[in-house]
DNA sequence: GCACTAATGCTCGCTTTGAGTATAAGAGGT
DNA sequence: ACCTCTTATACTCAAAGCGAGCATTAGTGC
């Protein structure tokens, strides 16, 4: 409508979230940011080499951490960072997100250090023991924003808190772990929203709310945890990150590393036994302490024949079932 | 790695799917495409006034159609289209598509031709009386690409035409739209897969496959439906069609209008009921032919308080209950 | 042989859900 | 007034799904 030509080229990035389980433990591949301040997620500029926005993000990832990526799907696209106010002048960078997943064993040996547990980024995600003791001064802090902030044209401030940490009857939602992010970003309990606003970033949240990342990739990588959790639950992802043969047990560990619950034993297993979701090799493994476990692998053919062949999961109540 | 800069500048094109229910169909808004050679949603470049790219997307809506959209929600981000061949010198286009929801009776009056119905588009999509006849020379059609393109590499092929189309014993997934209008542009069945390799488009399809649309935006339209089918069964998306009051039944055709199936009238109500998504305004109406009817209204409060606060849905079997 | 750890098999009761019957309440015609 | 048609709404019933737990098996390390 305005007669002057302000279409914006803008430049775009390729950021990949890539996941592996790695003793037990669900990992992100992690860089140096470019300016050295904070871990950052690999990623690049869209080149003219690059056929699909998907063979960009694989070259990238594999350039700046030697991962080769196996199962890759696209997140999210990001406009522009809050952080930098759009002026006249502004150039454009809008991010698009990938979830890579790698399958345990086909990881790099090469750069044992750049894997880092996701809940060292979100240590109160993880409630596999029940909420974790550590994130008690994160909710109170919350509770104090949420009485400020709301003040009195939001007296539901502090009942989204509840709702969306599942504290008082409110039952936990491992999915909503983007939703928690942003409203500790929103409440200025993360070191990010500091910075995005240019403030000097206090040492004082120490540890309390995870480890930062550069710009706004904690952020991203949230993105991705809440996609994981909700979509094991429909699509058999969980098997992208297994080696070819595991144990039941094994499988389980992963679904409950990855979700942050507690997952019923018998009960998981009578569920991937309905669904046929896995097929016995033969071989027996005695690596696990116990009674030797029948190796399992994924029956490929499920991909086709069904139309959600997820994982369902439920928490078992924190107290039932030792 | 490579030595000089090639990083490249795209152009960023936002593209907006926009729905609404008129007459109990469910309806997108279509513009004429930039070479009135088919209709297209409505579309644009990224500008440097657009504070965020949702805000782009609502401009350029509102400028090619005078619609205001409510709920928006990011689709997919696609990146170079098929049919351009991507030179050294090709110039970059991503685009990033939405879904935008628009309330019944919040539509523009303005130009009713603009609204068309999404059955026009996939015909074969709508199951509400069980499979449309019209599609049986379709999947004819696809069975003879299956037998040819299958060969000896890949003797599933057949398979996987019948498990995506519903075909024998398998039931029909609403929610596989996408992947069923991806199979039937693999096989040449719809006109734009010819017109991207730039082949003369024949006229023979004719209506088989369905009216097609400029560019790849009918593969964008798959998207959204797939995802509304698949979303309106975990959050409460479905009453962001719906005018502010409406009754069960108008809910339910709702429903069945966009998943394309039918339900089970007293188990649909049961579903709200016990979901408690609804509350009664205390009006009737009559407008229904039958008993009147009560007027419920969506209680908002259920965003916050439900987790997955959406209309589950089942199809009844074809022969059920008259 | 004993303690410990897992693996695996099976039961039980509650909830969900697919399907159907029965009844109520309006409109419109006769 | 009565009959018919249409839709609304209430209630039943059985099968399947699912949360929770008990019981048994089969290894390892002493």
């Amino acid at each position: 409508m305005s007669g002057y030509d302000d279409i914006s080229r803008a430049t775009v990035e390729l950021t990949a979230v890539i996941i592996a389980m790695r003793d037990g433990e669900p990992c992100v591949l992690a860089v140096d940011a470019p300016d050295r301040s904070a871990l950052a997620l690999p990623s690049g500029p869209l080149q003219s080499g690059h056929r699909t926005l998907q063979a960009g993000v694989r070259s990238w990832a594999e350039k700046q951490t030697g991962q080769r990526l196996g199962y890759v799907e696209q997140l999210y696209t990001f406009g522009d960072r809050p952080g930098q106010a759009s002026s006249a002048a502004h150039h454009r960078t809008i991010s698009i997100a990938y979830l890579a997943l790698v399958r345990s064993g086909d990881d790099a040996a090469s750069d044992t250090r750049s894997w880092r547990r996701w809940y060292t980024f979100f240590p109160w995600e993880d409630h596999r023991s029940g909420r974790p003791p550590a994130s008690d001064p994160l909710l109170r802090r919350l509770d104090q924003w949420a009485r400020k902030s709301g003040g009195s044209s939001d007296p539901d401030c502090r009942e989204r808190v509840g709702l969306t940490f599942g504290v008082g009857d409110t039952p936990w939602d491992e999915e909503r772990a983007l939703e928690r992010y942003e409203m500790l970003y929103e409440a200025d309990l993360v070191p990010e929203a500091a910075f995005d606003r240019g403030d000097a970033v206090q040492a004082t949240h120490s540890n309390l709310a995870g480890v930062p990342m550069f710009s706004d990739h904690r952020r991203i990588l949230a993105t991705a945890i809440s996609r994981i959790r909700a979509k094991i639950k429909y699509r058999p992802v969980l098997f992208e990150l297994m080696p070819p043969s595991f144990t039941l047990l094994q499988l389980q560990k992963t679904a409950e590393a990855l979700s942050g619950i507690s997952l019923h034993k018998q009960n998981f297993r009578r569920l991937i036994a309905q669904q046929a979701l896995v097929e016995e090799t033969g071989e027996l493994t005695a690596d696990t302490g116990g009674r030797p476990a029948k190796l399992v692998r994924f029956r490929k053919e499920v991909t086709l024949e069904r139309p959600a062949p997820g994982v369902r999961l439920k928490a078992t109540r924190p107290g039932a079932c030792p």
